[in-house]
DNA sequence: GAGATATTCAACCTAGAGGTTGAACAACGA
DNA sequence: TCGTTGTTCAACCTCTAGGTTGAATATCTC
């Protein structure tokens, strides 16, 4: 996986196991145990993603006697939201296409508009 | 990667090199070799991170001769930013943090309200 | 048909993801 | 202090991501 911010957050959100911690988390602090208890497989694999998040900054965890609370960090999320919208409403419907294609053959090279290249993060 | 559609957008996005290829794309169509002209890597490479993309849903790819031009499909980049919105303004300030932990304190269980559960993709 | 250009396929390599099991560590309760 | 509970560490396994190189395929041009 790359070193950057947003390739981990996206990779965090990579996996269905992963997703559904954090929707758990959406509810409120859980304990490992808690989070583990709805999935087939062992504690540790559930630890390691917690890890995984937690590299992430998806997650932060507590200290309370024996037990290591978990809590959803919303930070990276709109980071990634971020990252997201800046594309999803690009235009890409048919005459769109064509005007684009005409203006590559035309000018041999690319000036329509359209978002800036990614902020490094 | 899991299989499900929402892990491999989120997948695909985990890849630097794979969100410049789509910030390039919102500039208009591309071909590969006008896709790969900017990285270091082959160009075979560049075509296995276009196969991710194009199995994300993300590009769609034509055949003009011997070129191939991808363009943006940005039709899975709503659902991966549905996903994201759904928890990314969850209350996560320390009153509410309280509350939740006193919550779960006198109930023993979890009772406050968030977002609901991943709905399937 | 022959060569040039654009792209993909196939085989290979290495590092890391995601899982397992067993042991270790930390804090509680008796 | 001892056993129990919650969590993590360490070693291991398997599979795949992401890269390489070399050959194959598709299409244009001459």
């Amino acid at each position: 996986m790359a070193e950057d911010g947003l390739s981990k957050v996206f990779a965090a959100l990579a996996d269905p196991t992963r997703r559904a911690i954090l929707a758990r988390l959406a509810r409120g602090e859980a304990t490992v145990n808690e989070l583990a208890e709805p999935f087939e497989m062992s504690l540790q694999a559930v630890s390691k993603h917690l890890k995984v998040l937690e590299r992430a900054g998806l997650i932060s965890r507590g200290r309370d006697a024996q037990w290591r609370p978990c809590r959803l960090e919303t930070g990276p999320l709109e980071g990634a939201s971020t990252w997201i919208e800046r594309y999803k409403d690009v235009q890409t419907d048919r005459m769109d296409r064509l005007a684009a294609e005409i203006d590559r053959i035309r000018t041999g090279t690319d000036r329509d508009q359209a978002p800036g290249p990614e902020r490094g993060q």
